[in-house]
DNA sequence: ATAGGGTTAG
């Protein structure tokens, strides 16, 4: 930095906020902030042009701290800039993205009283952010409301609640908006469809759709957008997750002829396919052709290898990973710490988890909800109570809540340690309560318990209905096991569950109730045949 | 700022 620029700066309100807006767009955010406190405490009645408000807000949000998006909104009040509707605008997607919904739609609606007017941005935001929730419905409300602003909807709006229909399996829903789109003179591109066929695969019926993706393959000039990358990537993911691994090498040769080159989010989820159907050898070789065609892997692929070698027992193999990561300029992250800690809490290493855990802080990794998951069913596991009270009371001070994982580890902690009575009660207080169900257990619980910011319920899933049928089965209760199971299916909770690493399988017979994992896909099938039986008894 | 894809914990 030059001489005159410095000191001008120190002097000079405008020559700084210039120089702090280089700052803000090449340094870490943090340093960009402690800059921005002190120029505003050096020149308290020279706050910075409203288009640097605006950048800071930008940056905040796509760091995704939307504590600093607050507090800049809250400094743009006091310093009385004109609000503008781009900066509602901001505010409104940092309120979507942390779930604050209802707060978002009140700026939406006293947009007009702060003296803005909502574009088309402003509705995308909302929108987009009602679907991702799950209230495509609320989506449509509004989408249906922009004419009345003098907006119209664009391609855009349109796919973003074509997938909430789709994410939420209203077929019909999402099938009337696509003729709405046309008949509006919005033609689907390679994003409805796509979306489409994401859905499919995440119900299972991964044949259904390939037939979608085969016509927008066939140059039949029927009109179909052509399958990009991402189209590629959905498809062979849904095959990687069914086990059809030659289908999925085909699609991957089919890309390549197609003239698309994989992205490293492709070959991203190629490798978790290839990993968690046990072909690491495999994985090694994509892992060294990324290289050779310039794809740079990133954290997420090493995760995924890392990830893979500790679950087939090579955790020195994994922990060399951790090397190679570094030399590539990849920092290992709270991901790759937790995959190690996992493994060390599940072979009751005490010491080398510990050794983990103080590394990943070194590191600057701070503990996420996963990590603390980890260490709180390797304590409850092992009936470690008061230490895992201890780790639940720092939970609570550092401000994190329980989720799904976590309930679903107390409950079958209860239930292995013999208190099915108590987990049969908490699993039926969440259904009222969420997870503040789990509160009856003691004062560690009661402040960690639905603090969640959109209101949304812990509720019982299927591996918490399996997690009881267990143990009422084991404890030779089986009417109990049964009545549970009904319970279960009347709850539309469907007994057996696609996508996930182990396949949850719950069988109920009329001597025995057994709780299989199952990997090959030979017994995927028999044991769905057992299930349907089921489903009518 | 804005539609579709990827990692960990039961």
């Amino acid at each position: 930095m030059n001489r005159v620029s410095r000191h001008s700066s120190l002097t000079n309100p405008s020559h700084a906020w210039t120089r702090f807006k280089d700052l803000l767009f090449s340094g870490p955010l943090e340093k960009a902030f402690s800059e921005f406190e002190s120029l505003r405490k050096a020149f308290p009645a020279k706050p910075p042009p409203i288009k640097l408000y605006n950048s800071l807000l930008k940056a905040s949000l796509k760091q995704s701290r939307p504590d600093l998006v607050s507090s800049v909104y809250k400094d743009m009040i006091l310093s009385r800039v004109p609000i503008e509707t781009r900066t509602l605008n901001l505010l409104m997607a940092s309120l979507c993205e942390s779930g604050r919904l209802g707060d978002a739609r009140r700026v939406f609606d006293s947009m007009s009283e702060k003296g803005c007017k909502p574009d088309g941005v402003s509705f995308r935001v909302l929108v987009s952010g009602y679907c991702r929730e799950g209230l495509s419905f609320r989506g449509l409300e509004l989408l249906n409301e922009m004419g009345r602003f003098g907006c119209s909807p664009d391609r855009k709006i349109y796919n973003a609640v074509v997938s909430g229909f789709c994410r939420e399996n209203k077929v019909v829903q999402a099938e009337r908006l696509v003729e709405r789109m046309v008949k509006g003179g919005v033609f689907p591109d390679e994003v409805t469809f796509t979306v489409r066929i994401s859905a499919l695969c995440k119900a299972g019926k991964v044949l259904e759709a390939y037939r979608i993706f085969q016509n927008m393959k066939g140059d039949n000039g029927s009109g179909f957008p052509r399958p990009d990358v991402v189209t590629y990537s959905v498809m062979l993911d849904g095959f990687c997750r069914k086990g059809m691994l030659d289908e999925a090498e085909e699609l991957v040769a089919l890309m390549k002829s197609d003239g698309l080159s994989m992205d490293v989010g492709c070959y991203n989820i190629w490798l978790a396919g290839l990993v968690r159907n046990g072909k690491l050898l495999k994985a090694r070789s994509v892992l060294v052709e990324m290289v050779e065609k310039d794809v740079k892997p990133d954290v997420y692929s090493y995760n995924i290898i890392v990830d893979g070698l500790c679950k087939e027992g090579m955790v020195l193999d994994a922990r060399s990973v951790l090397d190679i990561m570094r030399d590539n300029g990849i920092s290992p992250d709270v991901v790759t710490y937790s995959c190690l800690l996992h493994w060390y809490c599940k072979k009751g290493d005490i010491a080398e988890a510990n050794k983990t855990l103080e590394e990943m802080m070194r590191d600057g990794c701070f503990p996420s909800i996963s990590t603390c998951n980890v260490l709180l069913q390797s304590l409850w596991k092992e009936g470690r109570i008061s230490e895992a009270e201890l780790l639940l009371e720092k939970m609570n001070e550092k401000g994190y809540s329980l989720d799904k994982i976590s309930c679903n580890i107390m409950i079958d902690g209860l239930c292995k340690s013999g208190k099915l009575n108590k987990a049969i009660e908490i699993v039926d207080g969440m259904w009222l309560h969420g997870s503040a169900a789990l509160g009856g257990l003691g004062n560690a619980f009661l402040g960690l318990v639905d603090h969640t910011t959109n209101g949304k319920k812990c509720l019982p899933d299927l591996v918490m209905y399996s997690t009881l049928i267990d143990g009422l089965c084991k404890a030779g209760r089986l009417d109990e096991a049964k009545k549970k199971f009904a319970e279960m299916l009347a709850r539309n909770i469907a007994p057996i569950q696609l996508f996930t690493t182990h396949l949850y399988i719950i069988t109920v017979s009329r001597v025995n109730c057994h709780r299989l994992f199952v990997s090959s896909e030979i017994w995927k099938r028999r044991v769905a045949i057992q299930i349907q039986k089921h489903i009518t008894f």
